[in-house]
RNA sequence: GGGCUCGUAGCUCAGUUGGUCAGAGCGCACGCCUGAUAAGCGUGAGGUCGGAGGUUCAAAUCCUCCCGGGCCCA
């Protein structure tokens, strides 16, 4: 205990000289507790002599002053945090310091080179941020490898289309080495958008899905697949454009307005007795489906009819061209398709649902197919009434959704149509070599000869065409490569599918839970994954093909022989190399999987001159989909991964399509744990985007706001659902930031000079000082974060962090010992206490904030070590540890004066009110306090302490056993000291002359 | 149209298995301090928990429907 303490710590009540006053001679000092009727002092304006002697007195004090500044200047200073993290290399000083550790193995998922950074990276690449920061803080060795996706349409469209007409005439290759710098480019661009979000990562080998390495192994992947069998060749529709003969995608279609013909058109049912009953389909009478479509060239590949399950259609007598029909429709659309075709004596004769239709096994004759084979009719989701029949023509070579009715159904993907746009010899002779446009007119013809046409009209539609050709595009079946998600591989003889649902309903862990469910329903609903993409950026599928009829040659050794090559070359390689090369590392002798073609050509030592390069490219999901292999296998050497972190729409993206090829080939899940998050909407939650006007830009809110205050409007989002974002949001956290950063300057204001040596945390007899009692809340604030951070719960982190500043530190504990720290004699045990306090706080929160306010926490981890004169064991608060609570003593009945506190203020301010009390320091309280068990409670308090936490000159303890009350003392007419301001019934006046209270006094070493 | 999901004070959000759960912060109003000062402190007013039914002794919390959003499909 120090000596020259004026008061003692342990023995408040001693030396107080307010202490007596509850039953002693000074009681005298308040002939009037409360307020009784007693004149009111006005107020007044302070003389000269007071505002001189205050002037005088303000020297002898211990102002706060620190080099953390009030204002932040994030803009400007962030930058320079950045560069000086590059510069010490503060992501490797980090490894080198984790080294050992329990490994986090985290993974980023990449996003697409093409564009600036958008909102969406800066809430995903923060919260990444979050959880790299806060698991090396909590101790673990978390490593952190970015990632781009470089291949892919969007890219390679935005260079053809920036090339112009130049683009037609060029070479694949000339097109990807464009694709490539452009790639480049934009994975510059981001690196440092991302960093200027300040976040940590090793953005000096990132991965990158165009990386030789990389593709190699993609293609590793891919060979691990063809051993499991479940690559096959099949067929799937795509855009074609007749004019290139090519397939496009949805981004090179553009739509203009096309005059085509739709027709009504009678399927005559095989076996009307097979109706339901409810339709009344008289016996012996010929019954018709009334199908619609607006591409009557696709009716040769009618291979079923779709209807709605829930919709009622219904069966129609009518006449129409003089001849009597018997027709089934939809119920809500009949009346209008009659009415348009000029039926007359319309009649319902009954109804049934879809459901009931396609449920009676209902088939029907192809119009002009005259096979023997019916065609059946089924249900299908997308059917609606808004047009046509509520019968859909169902041709599964023809029509995406077709297609996968056509999948579910088990139907033929037919198509009878030839690349160049003629029907080819599987056609019926009359459309033979005729394109699909002649074949319009042919076919409407024939339906109305053979009597099968109800009703055809021209009309005009929007229709897609070729972006380059501006021709209009058909869909077409094409043979593609496909993963088969059902097929049973070979060394688990489980499918992909069934793997995926296995893993996802059961060990990988899912944030939040509801992600689960999602994810099993998109894979339960999958189709096949086709793999293939006929363009110029991207991985080549290495596939080789021989003589027509032959298989092609594409086997897990033959593969693997290509990535070989890729690995060196990239993929370049598969352009600029000839077929030898590229097969140099193969040995058709040694695969068991080679075509015999190709083990023949090789026996006779011409393979090379045998084969054909395939042109296709890989799906781009397929390359982002190996990174657990290609990145966290090969470059890190981790696998699986702890946790994967994207938004919500990659439940059928990136989560599911690494999910199964990592079950093809590892037989595992490559993530343990999936964190999702929701989308970015505006303050309305309304889609926020360009086009709508409501986006906000990245590089605005850096400049207006800086990269710690949109870190820690991030921290602060409940991020399981969708995510709204406006200006104001984020002026609000700019609030708030200043709260903390403010509070942060306080802690660091009040230690220059303070040295760790100087004084002691509370001792076990100084456990009901105001200081035990914060490091006790400082104790709580710790186990919440460290809580929260373990589990991702950064809100809560954050809200803890915030609340602890705004709340405990700055409204209580910072205002209550303001006094003592300004006026207390410097050494005094008291002010010393009080600063190794503040020190804990300091160093604590510091810690506590570094990985939400990565650039703040840094600047006062600097400020903090220089102003209390420590060596800084290191150059960055990113590479410590997060703080562990602290063991010490803490008076059990803090939580009692609190809320004895929280009455008081009440009451204080109620005094106030009545009494036009504008000053504080110009009251007391008197306190009975209620009784507790043991009793006494009170009495273990310093007076000094509460009424500092009061925000009064001075607080009396009655006796435990008086009626429970708080009494609020006038003080007016008390002396106030000159330097402390306070009326503490001890102020006197000195031999400087001054009014002072035994402390100040004391203080200034006066008598 | 289908799957998943969200809708609590002006704003951002807390509200475990249904029973003091109607809360916090911001903002706002009023007031204080002027020795944390382009800072700091105090007090206060705000909500029929999207709407309508239902289950229950009891619902923001469970069920159904409706309205309005979001993601992914179609």
């Amino acid at each position: 205990m120090d000596e020259h303490e004026p008061r003692s710590a342990r023995g408040f009540f001693v030396s107080r000289p307010l202490r007596p006053l509850a039953r002693g001679p000074a009681a005298s000092r308040f002939p009037q507790p409360a307020f009784a009727a007693r004149p009111r002092p006005r107020k007044r304006a302070p003389t000269m002599t007071e505002q001189q002697a205050k002037r005088s007195y303000k020297a002898t004090l211990q102002l706060p002053k620190t080099a953390f500044p009030m204002k932040a200047n994030l803009v400007q200073n962030e930058p320079a945090t950045i560069k000086r993290w590059q510069k010490q290399g503060l992501y490797q000083q980090l490894r080198r310091q984790r080294r050992g550790a329990t490994r986090y193995v985290f993974h980023d998922g990449p996003p697409y080179a093409n564009g600036t950074i958008h909102t969406g990276h800066l809430l995903n690449k923060v919260l990444k941020d979050l959880v790299v920061r806060s698991r090396n803080m909590l101790g673990y060795d978390c490593p952190f490898i970015p990632g781009w996706d470089c291949h892919g349409l969007p890219i390679e469209h935005k260079v053809v289309e920036n090339l112009g007409q130049k683009a037609r005439s060029m070479a694949p290759m000339q097109i990807r080495k464009r694709c490539a710098d452009y790639a480049g480019k934009f994975i510059k661009v981001q690196a440092e958008g991302m960093k200027r979000l300040l976040t940590l990562a090793d953005y000096e080998q990132p991965y990158l899905t165009m990386a030789p390495a990389y593709e190699a192994a993609v293609l590793e992947v891919f060979a691990g697949l063809l051993e499991q069998d479940v690559v096959y060749r099949g067929l799937k529709p795509v855009h074609w454009s007749i004019d290139n003969q090519t397939a496009l995608a949805e981004a090179e279609l553009e739509y203009y307005d096309r005059e085509d013909i739709s027709v009504y058109v009678l399927f005559d049912v095989a076996d009307p007795a097979a109706l339901p009953p409810s339709l009344g389909a008289p016996a012996g009478e010929a019954v018709s489906l009334m199908i619609w479509t607006t591409t009557p060239w696709t009716l040769p590949a009618n291979l079923a009819v779709a209807v709605a399950p829930q919709s009622m259609y219904g069966l129609y007598r009518f006449t129409s061209g003089g001849r009597q029909h018997l027709a089934i429709l939809a119920e809500a659309l009949a009346k209008k398709v009659l009415a348009m075709g000029g039926a007359e004596a319309i009649e319902k004769l009954g109804t049934c649902t879809g459901a009931e239709l396609a449920a009676a096994g209902v088939t029907y004759h192809h119009p002009f197919n005259a096979d023997d084979r019916t065609r059946r009719v089924v249900t299908a989701d997308y059917v609606t009434l808004e047009d046509g029949t509520g019968l859909v023509h169902t041709a599964p070579g023809h029509g995406v959704e077709d297609y996968q009715t056509g999948l579910r159904e088990k139907l033929d993907i037919y198509c009878p149509v030839r690349a160049d746009g003629t029907f080819d010899d599987t056609a019926v002779d009359w459309l033979r070599g005729h394109s699909v446009w002649q074949a319009n007119d042919l076919v409407v013809e024939r339906l109305r000869s053979s009597g099968h046409m109800f009703h055809d009209h021209v009309f005009t539609h929007s229709y897609p065409h070729d972006w380059r050709g501006k021709t209009p595009v058909i869909f077409r079946a094409t043979e593609q490569w496909f993963v088969d998600v059902d097929r049973p591989m070979k060394t688990h003889g489980k499918s992909l599918r069934r793997m995926a649902i296995e893993q996802a309903g059961g060990e990988v862990e899912f944030m939040p839970e509801w992600g689960r469910n999602r994810m099993l329903g998109m894979l339960e609903s999958r189709p096949d994954w086709c793999l293939s993409r006929q363009r110029a950026w991207g991985l080549p599928i290495p596939a080789f093909y021989g003589p027509a009829g032959q298989p092609p040659l594409l086997t897990a050794a033959s593969v693997r022989a290509v990535a070989e090559v890729v690995g060196q070359e990239g993929s370049d390689a598969w352009f600029t190399c000839e077929p030898a090369e590229l097969l140099a590392h193969y040995d058709p002798a040694a695969d068991p999987e080679a075509p015999q073609w190709v083990k023949d050509a090789a026996a006779a030592g011409n393979l090379a001159a045998a084969v054909t390069r395939s042109s296709d490219i890989f799906d781009v999901w397929f390359e982002s989909g190996s990174s657990w292999h290609a990145a966290l296998r090969r470059m890190q050497g981790d696998y699986p991964a702890d946790l994967y972190l994207e938004g919500s729409d990659q439940h059928r993206g990136w989560f599911q399509l690494s999910l199964l090829p990592a079950l093809g080939v590892t037989g595992r899940s490559p993530f343990r744990g999936v964190l999702t998050h929701g989308f970015i909407v505006d303050k309305d939650g309304h889609k926020m985007s360009k086009s709508l006007g409501n986006a906000l830009e990245v590089e605005d809110l850096l400049r207006d706001f800086g990269a710690d205050v949109c870190r820690w409007w991030v921290s602060a989002l409940n991020t399981d659902r969708d995510i709204k974002m406006d200006i104001e949001f984020f002026k609000v956290a700019g609030e708030e930031y200043r709260k903390v950063r403010n509070t942060i300057r306080f802690l660091l204001s009040n230690l220059r000079g303070f040295k760790p040596g100087d004084a002691a945390l509370p001792g076990p007899d100084e456990a009901t000082s105001i200081d035990a009692w914060v490091l006790g809340e400082l104790n709580a604030l710790i186990g919440t974060v460290r809580r929260a951070y373990e589990r991702f719960a950064f809100r809560h982190a954050r809200l803890a962090i915030y609340n602890f500043c705004n709340e405990t530190v700055s409204a209580v504990y910072g205002n209550a010992v303001k006094d003592r720290l300004y006026c207390d004699r410097p050494d005094s045990r008291r002010r010393r206490r009080a600063q190794a306090t503040l020190d804990r706080l300091a160093d604590a929160l510091t810690r506590l904030c570094a990985p939400i306010l990565a650039h703040t926490a840094d600047e006062a981890w600097a400020v903090y070590h220089s102003e209390t004169g420590r060596e800084q064991a290191h150059e960055s608060v990113h590479t410590e540890l997060l703080p562990e609570p602290i063991v010490l003593e803490i008076d059990r009945d803090w939580p009692q004066v609190m809320a004895l506190r929280e009455r008081a203020m009440k009451r204080l301010e109620e005094v106030r009110a009545e009494r036009d009390i504008d000053n504080p320091l110009d009251l007391g309280v008197r306190v009975a306090p209620p009784e507790v068990a043991d009793g006494g409670w009170l009495e273990r308090f310093d007076p000094v302490d509460f009424a500092d936490l009061c925000a009064v000159s001075r607080a009396e303890f009655l006796p435990v056993g008086s009626d429970p009350s708080i009494e609020v003392l006038d003080l007016r007419s008390e002396p106030r000291c000159e330097r402390s301001w306070k009326r503490d019934g001890t102020v006197s006046p000195r031999s400087d002359g001054g009014l002072l209270s035994d402390r100040d006094a004391e203080a200034v070493g006066v008598s």
